[in-house]
DNA sequence: TTTCTGACA
DNA sequence: TGTCAGCA
């Protein structure tokens, strides 16, 4: 249903709530949403308010850190996964099936295996590789 | 009181 | 990322 859809994406709390919820920090949130991570609407004195949709993709992006994936890394995931969603909706009926995602995910990984390289905390490089197992 | 932007370490 | 300043 659309219904579902409009619920979760209606603004409702702002950061403060969002930071107990997600455990991240007012900066970390903020500097997600600069990366155009996530968008959450605007009320009042210019105050962010967060859907449930934003919740969910804070929470997303807090395990993919967790995870040792940096920015760039989840920027990807993002992006990949955005157009996989426009790809189904573009789909007519039943055409052919996903004869580009298979390709996706090659670059994708060696992608991020590249943005790794940026930073090496030397710890992080196994837990990127780990991400695709 | 809470959040916002910008900036420095 | 943390943190501080100066606003709204």
């Amino acid at each position: 249903m659309t219904g579902s859809k409009i619920r979760r994406s209606m603004p409702l709390f702002p950061i403060g709530p969002v930071m107990q919820l997600t455990e991240l920090t007012a900066r970390q949130i903020r500097y997600y949403e600069e990366h155009q991570l996530i968008s959450p609407a605007r009320s009042e004195g210019n105050r962010r308010m967060f859907s449930l949709n934003d919740i969910d993709k804070l929470l997303e992006i807090k395990d993919l850190i967790d995870q040792g994936i940096n920015l760039a890394g989840i920027k990807q995931l993002f992006f990949v996964k955005n157009q996989d969603v426009l790809a189904a909706d573009l789909r007519p009926v039943k055409t052919d099936r996903e004869l580009s995602n298979d390709e996706i995910r090659r670059h994708l990984r060696k992608e991020i295996v590249q943005a790794g390289r940026f930073n090496h905390p030397s710890s992080t490089q196994g837990n990127v590789t780990r991400f695709f197992h």
